[in-house]
DNA sequence: TGGGATAGTTCGACGATCGAATTAGGGAGA
DNA sequence: TCTCCCTAATTCGATCGTCGAACTATCCCA
């Protein structure tokens, strides 16, 4: 188990765990190039994927929301939002009910920016994982259900303060 | 195939796509979590992470080599290395061999940051990850590797620009 | 030896993000 | 009805990570 060419095709946890990571970082940066393609920010580009989720999903999303899903202050999420209201992704709408309130509606340059990310990338997805059968599929939705939980029980712990004393 | 559970539970495509992003949202989140609680920003947490696998695998980084790996600017990387420095976790070591070459040397307290780092995480993955057999751990590998290399190439024809023409 | 290239840093500017302060709106209790 | 407290979002001034240009130090080849 120590040849460089046993190594690559291992499959215990190590091994899973390396290309875990390889493919965060290669996720990352396949974010990175369509950013900078678009001229968005990070959080821009995450933004607008909460605001496009909560518009499929049927829900209304105020910036309140959006800050709290983002981790950002409401400054910081008023200026996101000037950002992208000015090119021409999301508009700010009040509510009628409650004019505190502001709901964000995405628009259609978001709305291609989306098929521009997702559509390439889901389409490469597809073809690599059609040779994969149903049995198959199901291992890899429990790996990946098992994976996040793991993730979430973690962060948890360490959000709790369980994780030593780091201050 | 239209019910909520069903739809939960389902494999194709689209359901899996739909885990892989709940992954990475999660996974980004626990790294948000723990630069947090460490008082790191993105970059210096990842910072650390590259030059602890040079270190790991036996090579020398430069700071040069640290700013192709995390896509910064020359000047952006001083500025980062300043801070890791400060904070103890890097050391600058000058290139006997080049004396414009300055290779970089992890200290002990950034070691400690990745141990906090992976280590709970890896153990958590570890017991949720136990149940599987060696030919589902099999499956699994042959997924995150056709997603990386999905993700790779459409990552490659978009920085080549074959996606249209955004600009 | 001189010139061009490499490696890294310094400098001034930009802009994303923050906390505090502010403005607008809602609801409950007296 | 009025007042007070709370909610929601924005404005404001400050901080700091990042950028490109300029600079310093080093290397190598003609």
């Amino acid at each position: 188990m120590t040849s460089a060419h046993e190594k690559d095709e291992g499959f215990d946890d190590t091994a899973l765990i390396r290309k875990l990571r390889q493919l965060t970082v290669e996720t990352d940066h396949f974010a990175e190039i369509f950013r900078t393609a678009h001229h968005l920010h990070r959080t821009d580009l995450n933004a607008l994927t909460v605001i496009m989720d909560a518009t499929l999903g049927g829900r209304s999303l105020s910036p309140g929301e959006l800050a709290e899903a983002l981790h950002l202050s409401a400054s910081a999420t008023t200026a996101l939002l000037d950002r992208l209201e000015a090119a021409g992704h999301v508009v700010r709408d009040r509510s009628g009910e409650d004019r505190r309130r502001i709901e964000l509606r995405i628009r259609e340059p978001a709305r291609e920016l989306g098929r521009r990310f997702f559509g390439p990338l889901g389409t490469e997805l597809a073809r690599e994982w059609s040779g994969f059968t149903p049995e198959e599929r199901q291992v890899i939705r429990r790996f990946l259900t098992a994976t996040i939980e793991a993730t979430v029980r973690t962060r948890g712990r360490l959000a709790r303060g369980e994780e030593g004393h780091p201050s």
